[in-house]
Parts: structure tokens; C-alpha cells; sequence
DNA sequence: AGGCTTCCTTACCAGATGGTCAGGGAGGGG
DNA sequence: CCCCTCCCTGACCATCTGGTAAGGAAGCCT
């Protein structure tokens, strides 16, 4: 149910998505779905939830996996943007979700902004006490975690793009995107970083 | 009208668009609406038809413009990028609709593609000419364009990421993407572009 | 004055939407 | 066997949706 819904909410839309279809796609009644989850809103909740959680613990993963590697601050930072990206591409559907709910007075907005919040800031300490350390270069750390965010997001709208411009899933404008968050991100933070 | 539904569909979308809510901002009833847009559908098209016309006058402005000045190609595609994010500054709701209206299977999507794939069509076999000629460095020009014209619908994210986030209406992100789009531009298509 | 057009309105409608309510069947524990 | 809980469903509903039909007021032409 939660899949399906993270697949109509995510092409379709929060508007877009009617219970009823929803049901009729998984051979269930509305009704059982509203038994689950109270209401439509909840449901879009529980979804958002869940793909948050998913990211969360990749994430975390990452960052204990490169904290025991002992990895150049930047190294790490690396790390997260390929998984993130990593996860974009295994389920494309999760940028749509993303795309859907980083709509101003979306449904959805909030919720996902609650998630995303503690990792935003704890990233932003981690970051400044980094560059309070020199091991960063000097910048604002959460204007730069927001560029990134939306570099993320915009994927899902030139993924889109291309298909409808009869472009296949091709994977180059992808990778491409990533090359250039990084690029970016090295040159605001990594102290050697070259340009 | 126009206006109004404009920042309507660009602010809560197609879906979430209600005639009468719209009629009803405007001090008028809904059949008036429907009087001289026949139906919803055709009120978006008329939106967008009005947008993309003013995009593309003023495209043809400064392509003329930029013509007799005898500029570089470079210079050319600058300031064509320029003005593209000049319009995006002076009128941000154009970006919401944009935004809106590159989701797949939106009612508005083959309409906005009408409109621009000539604009897209001119731009790539003048860019095939250049390269073929050797003023311009070879790559692939469709993806190129693509890949510009999902970077400005990503202003749009970015733009509601920061509202969302708290961040006041800062110039610097959308100047700091002009900037990279510019500079990815330049390394794929100016022959003299350092990097 | 009378007719025609233009613009806007009131009244109305069929369909879809999210949501409520009561009930039914399956299983499990007493 | 009974009761209780858990899932699910059919019937129903208030509301809102885009859209239609008909009429009224203002202007304009003859």
C-alpha cells in the first residue's frame, strides 16, 4: 500500500491521487486503506515517513562506515552525495515524492521538513565546527546544504525533462549533475581542493 | 484572469486549482471564467500560451539584439542565459508554473513543449552549425539544452526550498546557479574556455 | 423602438472526492 | 460455544469539482 502510494503521490501528485484509484490499483477497497490510515493526509504522512526513515538510515550507514574508514572530512562528504544519489537512481520514484513535497503549502512540506531538520542541523554543526577546526574552508554551511538539497530535487525534474523530450533514461545528465554538486562542494569546503 | 490563475496554478498547481476559489480572488463568479475560457484546460493553455510568448519575444529581442552587436557565440549564448534568468527574477510565478507544468502527464506539458520545441529545434541546429563550423567545442546539443533548461526549473526548487527553510528571498543562490550554468556552458561549448 | 452582440450572472447538474457508519468474516482465547 | 479483536467491505453522505442552460443588463447599429 505504502509503495503504491509513494507511486501515485509521486507522479500524480497529492491532488492528483485518488483513494479510490489507489484501492481499485491494489484490487482493495478505499475503505480498508482509510481503516490503515485514518485519512488521506495520514497516508501521505506515513509514506513520507517512511521514505525519510529509509534515507535517514542510509545515511547514518554511510557515516559510520566512513567515520571507522578514517576519511578525509571531504571524503565523507563525498560518501553521502553518492549514496544519496545512489538511492535517487535504485528508486527514482522517491525523487517524485521529493519533488511533489518541496512544493510550498504541500501536504507533505512540513513532515518532511521535521526529518530532514536535525540532519540539516546536525550537518550544519558538524560542518562549522570543521571550519572553526581549518579543516573546511570558511562558507555558509546551511545555504550550502540547501543548494545541495535542490541540486537533488532538480534531478527529478530533468529525469522528467528528458523522458518527456523523448530522451531515454539515459544515466550521463545524472552522473553529470552529481559531478557538478561535487565539484561545487569541494570547492566551497575542501582547503585542497584545486580552483 | 490571466494573472491570478497564473500564480494559482504556478502556487497550489493544476489540481489544486479551483475555479471558483480563483473566481472568487478576482470578485467574479466562475461561469464568468468559463465564459471566456471555455473550459479549465483551456484557461492553462491560454496561461501558458501567454508566458511562453513573452519568453520567446524576448528571446528574439536579444538574439537580434546580440546579432547586430556581433558578439562571440559565447557571448551570445550568455546573454541569452542572462535574460532567461532576468525574466525568472522579475516574475518568479513563471517559474512556479514552469515547475508545475514539466511534470509528466501535467495537462500543461505538451503545450509548454509546442511552444518550445522550435525554440529548442533553432537553438540546437544553429549550435550543430557552430560546432560544425569549429566556433563552437563538439558535444551533444540537445542534452545540453535539456540539461540548461531543467537547471532554470531548478531556480524554481531551489527558490521554494529556501522560502520553506526560512531563508529570506536571497539573490545569491539563483546568481551562484546562473554562475554554474554559465560556467558549464562555457567548458562544453566555447572553444577558448579556460577549464 | 427593436434586435443583436457582448459580458456577466443565477440556477442547476452529474460526477468524483474524502470520509463516516454499521456490519461481516476469520481467527484466537476463554 | 461465545466473545473479542483485527481486517475488510458495502452502503451512504456532504462537499466540491468542472461544466451547462438560461436569463438579464448594457451598448450599438438600423
Amino acid at each position: 500500500m505504502l509503495d503504491a502510494a509513494l507511486a501515485s503521490f509521486g507522479t500524480a501528485g497529492y491532488d492528483g491521487t485518488s483513494l479510490d484509484d489507489l484501492a481499485a490499483g491494489l484490487g482493495i477497497r478505499k475503505q480498508t486503506i482509510l481503516y490503515h490510515f485514518v485519512s488521506k493526509r495520514r497516508l501521505l504522512d506515513s509514506v513520507v515517513d517512511r521514505c525519510a526513515g529509509e534515507l535517514v538510515t542510509a545515511l547514518e550507514r554511510v557515516l559510520v562506515e566512513s567515520r571507522t574508514g578514517g576519511g578525509t572530512d571531504w571524503e565523507r562528504v563525498e560518501a553521502m552525495v553518492r549514496e544519496v544519489f545512489r538511492l535517487a537512481l535504485d528508486q527514482p520514484v522517491l525523487l517524485g515524492l521529493l519533488r511533489e513535497v518541496s512544493r510550498p503549502n504541500s501536504p507533505g512540506a512540513v513532515r518532511v521538513r521535521i526529518h530532514l531538520e536535525p540532519l540539516m542541523a546536525r550537518a550544519r554543526r558538524w560542518m562549522e565546527d570543521e571550519m572553526a577546526a581549518g579543516r573546511m574552508r570558511r562558507t555558509d554551511a546551511q545555504l550550502l546544504l540547501l543548494s545541495a538539497y535542490s541540486t537533488v530535487v532538480g534531478v527529478a525534474t530533468e529525469i522528467e525533462v528528458l523522458r518527456a523530450a523523448g530522451v531515454g533514461p539515459t544515466l550521463r545528465p545524472v552522473v553529470q549533475r552529481r559531478g557538478e554538486l561535487l565539484r561545487f562542494l569541494r570547492r566551497s569546503l575542501d582547503p585542497a581542493g584545486s580552483l
